[in-house]
DNA sequence: GCGAAAAGTTAGGTAGACCAAACTTTAACA
DNA sequence: TGTTAAAGTTTGGTCTACCTAACTTTTCGC
């Protein structure tokens, strides 16, 4: 009941969290497509997530979350944006490989380090010192592989300091 | 042969790794106790790992990786470090807590985001913009859930610039 | 409303990774 | 050097998570 999901059945919550919202309701087909499954493995785990009082599904019937399932299919898909916006935003991971490896990371990221990598990127985007001009900046240093000194003088001018009341 | 490794024979060659450090050699008894296992479940593991050619093992004798297994075992342990240095370093995660998250995020990482990783704890030691100053205050943004504004002047003005020549 | 296609289920099977317990080999020391 | 404890292995079993293929139910187009 309480123990933790496995990382498939985490999978299959989180396909059905994305499936209600797109289409309403969930299907097994379709959630067999989404997560490049059999649609014979499909009905195991639903029973599994059914047993776990997550999903409410009868044979032959719809899918949908129950609300503990909701809540916990919700946290999964907060974890797998976060990651993303991370690899996307800060790393400055093209969007396919982001999205791969959140897909992997989102199992198994714990609460503090999500919190932290969450408060991390408001963070550099917040303050000065950071900001969309660093990222560019760190971009051009990974091709680089060094920092552009003879740009540090004029860079750290460009700094825009905020208003204070 | 050249297919990659589950997360749980990369976690034994990790270990062998490991203890080929500190004790010469990698014993079963030693490597169940690292990975909290019994001791009938490695003998299983080391023959499929001798089975792939990355270690070298005879029953009852010592165990010792091949160069291709020193090579992966490497890796693996390099991309442990990396992550770890990341989550202790730049999100100022305790130390307990980054070893084990490392340990799960060691096997889930693609190339692209670990290379991104080390170069952006580079960047952030290396450029002045950001620095261990910024990340103390980083730390003060956790906490404090907002930037302090009010000594955004001063936190500017404070930054070293680098000597050009 | 009927028949075929699509969707869903069931049954039997495989593979990986583990455990417990019995058994074998090695090592240690008295 | 012989005995016994520790280390290593084997065996048989479990659990999870898949697969394929046969079968059942539902849905949809005519």
């Amino acid at each position: 009941m309480t123990d933790q999901l496995s990382e498939s059945l985490e999978n299959y919550l989180e396909a059905i969290f994305e499936l209600e919202k797109t289409h309403k309701v969930a299907r097994a087909k379709d959630i067999a497509d989404r997560l490049s499954l059999q649609r014979g493995s499909v009905t195991g785990a639903l029973k599994t997530l059914a047993g776990s009082g997550l999903i409410n599904y009868e044979p032959y019937s719809f899918i949908t979350l129950t609300p503990r399932g909701k809540k916990i299919a919700a946290d999964i898909a907060f974890r797998h944006q976060a990651i993303r916006e991370f690899l996307i935003n800060v790393l400055q991971i093209d969007a396919d490989t982001a999205e791969e490896t959140a897909c992997r990371m989102e199992h198994v990221i714990d609460p503090m380090t999500l919190e932290r990598l969450v408060c991390f990127i408001k963070y550099v985007f917040t303050c000065p010192r950071a900001g969309e001009q660093w990222i560019q900046s760190f971009k051009r240093f990974c091709d680089a592989g060094r920092l552009e000194t003879e740009q540090c003088e004029a860079c750290i001018d460009s700094i825009a300091r905020p208003e204070v009341p």
